[in-house]
DNA sequence: GCCGTTTTCGGCCCGACTGTTTTCAGTCG
């Protein structure tokens, strides 16, 4: 079995939260956590490197994590953590997660009451024995029975993006209209552009006398409102997606937008760098003492630490101050760089409209190019097509492409990648198209070293243009296949051929981590709609937002071409 | 446990709120 960063970074995570609940020194425990972190968002395999030596040239790295990484990988285990699972319940880590209940509360729950799980504390809350114990009054012990009721993973539910936003948006504009409510904006991982979203946080910009915390009382959507002040409130939507709004004045709106933006990592990297230089940053402003350096303008925050502006969705710690700091920030791909979607649907296939509604939504939205990609036929693809159908609708393309101008239809499918990596359609049909998008739609539970051959395999027939949705998941619904994606990549490399990213909402598929990767192996991008409707071109906004998280510039991207570009980056990948 | 525009030792981000307290620890974002 081979060791992936998400397993590096899950063992530093554990040993973190066991460490805490011991009581261990917090900077210590700190340290652990940042390593997971970094490590998580490292576009490419540790395992993978030569020479463990080079482990200690990442960011939190040092002598002592670089050996356990490296006993990790040898060995498949951690004797460290292995020695703390003996010393700390396991239950004991289940309890962190509950609200109020921090490492010194557990570890109070463990030495007073010998709570050792959530079924522990549940009997003891029923029973009252909590009220004994230092630091759980009525309201600690009522939050956690109410916590203790709810199903835990709903709690924890993480909404995507592209949901969040129909909540978000009105939202920001009923706050925004707010008499005296100079700006409203949605920040927090939203802004930064995260897949999925955990909460909304709201920053308001308004003088004192205003208070738009009150006002929210009329929203229409409002579920409850929880705590209130003026500057600072909390509640949920009635679909029950939480929220957090702040209000503060203009001279500090800049530095606001900065904090709450986020992520927490970038922004603790970001006030370490002020106290290097004798300043103090906060919500409130960047100051020097008394005096206020920045505040009303992030785009100021940042020049007055030595940066340039850095985007939301690059806010992750991922190298982006370094770059910034050196100029060196990429100029990330925008909505308006694409000039065309090389995955459509029709209602050949699964599709809701026709070929020419699709191709008319496609200019509609700005596209001069659009490649119809209809499914192969096979098992669990409602109508899919077989070689003769594609022949028809190949037909039915060249006579449309006659009669337009300016616009460019492309032929194309969406192939299955088979069990065994064969294709569901024959080299012959392939032939005839310009575009041939693989895809895995089954069969997603085989071993990493079986699916990563599947793929590989499917990967060496002669046609194929471009991998589809890699990774498979569904957000919430269906994690990612085990696949060995460093091999996948290096295959996609020499081939060449273009992976995806897939703008459907629940899909948005490569990643951000995984997008960083391929930009740095220079393997071009499909930024695809997978639209199955006229409305649903939109979901390119998904795809560029997800392609900007991993640094993509528009010459990453293979539909920012031109479309006679296209069709020699196209013809490259023919054998 | 990491790390150096103050440092190879001694620091390590910031502020608000909550609840439980008699002045503040713990949690949260």
């Amino acid at each position: 079995m081979s060791i992936h960063n998400g397993d590096i970074a899950a063992a530093f995570d554990e040993i973190a939260d066991l460490l805490s609940i011991q009581g261990a020194n917090a900077f210590r425990i700190r340290a652990y956590r940042r390593a997971a972190q970094n490590i998580r968002g490292l576009p490419h395999e540790i395992a993978e490197a030569a020479d463990p030596a080079s482990y200690e040239a990442l960011p939190g790295i040092g002598a002592d994590l670089a050996a356990k990484i490296a006993e990790l990988i040898r060995t498949g285990r951690l004797a460290a953590l292995q020695k703390l699972r003996r010393q700390v319940p396991p239950g004991l880590r289940d309890l962190l997660g509950l609200p109020g209940l921090g490492p010194v509360r557990v570890r109070a729950l463990a030495t007073a009451l010998k709570i050792k799980n959530p079924a522990d504390l549940r009997r003891a809350l029923a029973a009252g024995r909590l009220a004994q114990v230092r630091g759980f009054g009525p309201a600690v012990r009522a939050r956690l029975e109410q916590a203790l009721e709810r199903a835990p993973s709903e709690a924890l539910k993480r909404m995507p993006i592209a949901q969040a936003a129909e909540y978000a948006e009105p939202l920001r504009r009923f706050l925004a209209a707010v008499p005296g409510v100079e700006r409203a904006e949605i920040v927090g991982s939203y802004r930064r552009g995260r897949d999925t979203v955990g909460d909304l946080d709201v920053l308001v910009c308004a003088p004192p006398t205003v208070d738009p915390a009150a006002a929210l009382r009329g929203y229409a959507d409002l579920g409850a409102l929880n705590a209130a002040g003026r500057t600072k409130a909390s509640g949920v939507l009635r679909n029950g997606l939480q929220f957090d709004l702040r209000v503060v004045g203009s001279e500090s709106f800049g530095a606001a937008l900065q904090y709450f933006t986020g992520s927490k990592e970038h922004g603790i990297r970001l006030r370490q760098r002020a106290r290097a230089r004798g300043m103090k940053l906060s919500e409130y402003g960047l100051f020097r003492g008394q005096r206020s350096l920045a505040g009303p303008s992030e785009p100021d925050v940042y020049a007055t630490l030595g940066l340039e502006w850095i985007p939301p969705e690059l806010r992750e710690d991922r190298g982006e101050l370094e770059a910034a700091e050196r100029h060196e920030l990429p100029q990330l791909l925008e909505r308006a760089d694409l000039k065309g979607d090389l995955h459509v649907h029709t209602r050949a296939t699964d599709g809701h409209d026709s070929l020419e509604d699709m191709v008319a939504a496609a200019r509609a939205a700005g596209l001069t190019y659009v490649a119809i990609t209809d499914h192969s036929k096979y098992l669990g693809i409602v109508r899919g097509q077989d070689a003769g159908r594609l022949a028809r609708q190949c037909d039915a393309i060249d006579a449309l492409n006659e009669r337009l101008r300016g616009f460019t239809v492309l032929k194309g499918a969406e192939v299955d990648i088979l069990e065994d990596g064969r294709l569901a359609l024959a080299d012959t049909a392939l032939a005839q198209l310009d575009v041939v998008v693989i895809a895995v739609h089954s069969h997603f539970d085989l071993p990493e070293a079986k699916q990563t051959a599947r793929v590989l395999r499917a990967l060496e027939r002669p046609h194929v243009t471009v991998l589809a949705h890699p990774s498979g998941r569904l957000l919430g619904e269906r994690e990612p296949y085990a696949l060995d994606f460093e091999r996948v990549l290096s295959a996609a490399h020499e081939r060449p051929c273009y992976l995806e990213v897939n703008g459907q909402p629940l899909r948005l598929d490569l990643d951000d981590v995984h997008v960083k990767a391929a930009v740095e192996h220079g393997v071009l991008l499909s930024i695809a709609s997978d639209a199955h409707s006229v409305g649903q071109f939109a979901n390119l906004e998904g795809g560029v937002r997800q392609a900007r998280r991993g640094w993509a510039r528009k010459g990453d991207v293979l539909n920012t071409r031109p479309i006679a570009q296209l069709r020699k980056l196209l013809r490259a990948t023919r054998r």
